[in-house]
DNA sequence: AATTTATTTGGGAAATCTTCCCAAGCCGCC
DNA sequence: GGCGGCTTGGGAAGATTTCCCAAATAAATT
């Protein structure tokens, strides 16, 4: 026989009409099949402790403690697990956190349904297939010479709730600073990342991903 | 016969996995039937020259020129077509901006797939059917004593400008103003909408769909 | 262990921005 | 003409930001 086994699929969103869909285009390989479905990250994990699928395809927003942290705790506790991400999002430094925590792949959900399928036997094989249109992007923001990277560790803190929106006070409170030294470590951010205000600050820690 | 005819919908979404599942679910409802696909809002409007249909069922965050402006031509040249949006985003603010422009209702993908065929047949009851989370927040939206309602039409301008990431020099030299009236105008602005800082500012304007 | 080196923390002083109060000019309306 | 609302900005006080610098602490190096 040319296929031992089916490659087992467990799919994970939290729109069952989206479910749907998926699941009439996997189901057309007759070398994959779906064995499970969770409508969160949380129910996806309960899954796992009873079923095991080859490759978990799973998308990121969802409610609940949302889809990194799913994905966080599933990879902690099986870090065999595949888990291809499969997004709407085409957003490079989303794909890209995603895939240091572990991901094996990153799809959006604007591909071509055969590319989708192509990828899940891809990651099969052991690759790391990525939606092309953000594999540029993402060599670009793994380049070393980002502006951020030459942020102290403090600073890099406090860059994170200056574009939360937290305000200068509320940082220095929370984190035992004067509002003085909050303040400088401001203006040292905005100096080191080329921004002058705190929207130019926030864009930047979107685009970058530092913050959603 | 019990069913004189079925109700025919054309699906619109630039998914094609995600249009699979709307179709899956609709089709099993013998009542409707899906006569036609489109990937963007210009195929969508193109679509509609050779084929009618009760219900167009449309996705709103599409490529090309986005489903706003969509919806807006094939409104404007099929004034009498019910069109039904389907969309990821639970805000009540682009729901508000949909049924303004003429959609006969606004739905979201989290909503569970009988309510979404539920509502397709209230639309062709002449219902206006809204996602029910979304119900409270657009009451809201359209109550008239929201604060920036009593903005003057200077201040509105410029609080949109800021929300935008203008800052206060950009505005005072494309507005033709000083730096002085600028500011004036955004410490008044602030103190009307309750706000402290550029990035709440910011949140207030896209929370109540000012700036996107 | 001794000594750089990097990091964290904040003060002082000047510059800048924001706020609050107020007034002049303008436009439309009765 | 006069009243009222809108637009425009000055003055002055207060707050924030910036820039420069220095002490304290932690980490790394020799």
């Amino acid at each position: 026989m040319t296929h031992p086994l089916k490659t087992s699929v467990i799919l994970v969103d939290d729109h069952a009409v989206v479910r749907a869909g998926y699941k009439r285009y996997i189901e057309l390989d007759e070398r994959l099949s779906v064995v499970g479905e969770a409508s969160t990250g949380e129910e996806a994990y309960a899954l796992l402790e009873h079923l095991s699928a080859d490759v978990v395809v799973m998308d990121l927003s969802m409610p609940g403690q949302g889809g990194f942290e799913s994905l966080r705790r599933i990879l902690n506790r099986y870090p065999q697990q595949k888990v291809l991400i499969f997004s709407m999002h085409e957003n490079a430094s989303i794909a890209n956190q995603a895939l240091r925590l572990g991901a094996v792949g990153y799809l959006t959900k604007s591909m071509a349904p055969d590319q989708i399928i192509a990828a899940i036997h891809d990651a099969m094989r052991g690759e790391k297939p990525v939606a092309p249109e953000l594999k540029s992007a993402l060599d670009e923001l793994n380049a070393p010479e980002l502006p951020h990277h030459d942020l102290l560790p403090r600073e890099f803190e406090v860059l994170v709730m200056l574009a939360s929106g937290e305000s200068i006070d509320s940082i220095s409170t929370r984190l035992h600073l004067s509002p003085k030294t909050a303040s400088n470590y401001q203006a040292n951010i905005r100096k080191k990342l080329g921004v002058s205000s705190a929207l130019e600050l926030q864009r930047y820690a979107k685009d970058h991903g530092l913050v959603s």
